[in-house]
DNA sequence: ATGCATGCAAAGAGTTTGCATATGT
DNA sequence: ACATATGCAAACTCTTTGCATGCAT
């Protein structure tokens, strides 16, 4: 974590770690304001940067960036009507395959997997 | 394809058709400058636009987006350090069994797998 | 001839950054 | 006390859009 413990910090991260949404740096801002109404959008970014290099968070990369506190081994379904992203638990990637196949291109450091689709609330 | 066939579309395409540099938008406006000199950015994203929604090519989102024509089911890894995109042939995802589990959230329109790592020239 | 596509420039989104002030250690 | 973090606003990057003109059909 970085060397300050500043409630702005306290607070975003609080609140990604009790949300499943994979908020936007916007949506976190507007959520974390609520609680602190002076709060920044610069130091929503900065701090979220700062999360993620230290591996406390994960940075989702779509059209948007969003973000997720939970760092266990999950992909993601991202509903193209909505926008919606989704977990996907049970979603397993073989991994040590896929590392052997990539050697010859480099060295993996992370995987991501993303599944697009149509959510079941927008089939309906 | 869309409508009118420009010579403006015709560059565009053409050129990334002969690439495996997964240009991004500004790429390929410098490349297609040099045949076309007056040509716009806003034409290259519009043109873009096209392609992708007439499934000619396909996006790769990322922190910018890059654009593949290379429509073969295939995936990429990126370079953390030089920023370089190659692709992965070999790779192959469980697809039929990732689109069994994916029922419960919706219904599958497309995959896409990133890897990321550091590539052999970097690695140095 | 007609209307879709283009070039250009301005506007928009999302993100980053510089600077003076505030605050955690 | 001191250096890092913050708020604020401006700057930046990537992308989209409005409008007059050009050009494929």
């Amino acid at each position: 974590m970085s060397s300050r413990l500043t409630n702005q910090k306290y607070i975003i991260l609080d609140f990604l770690k009790n949300t499943k949404s994979h908020p936007t740096a916007e949506e976190i801002f507007k959520a974390v304001r609520q609680k602190l109404p002076r709060i920044s959008l610069g130091t929503v970014y900065r701090n979220l940067e700062f999360f993620s290099k230290d591996n406390i968070i994960k940075e989702i990369a779509g059209e948007i960036k969003r973000f997720d506190a939970d760092l266990s081994n999950h992909h993601h379904f991202f509903c193209n009507n909505c926008g919606k992203v989704f977990d996907l638990d049970e979603v397993e990637i073989p991994q040590e395959q896929i590392a052997k196949k990539v050697k010859k291109i480099g060295i993996v450091k992370s995987y991501s997997f993303f599944v697009y689709g149509i959510c079941k609330k927008c089939k309906k």
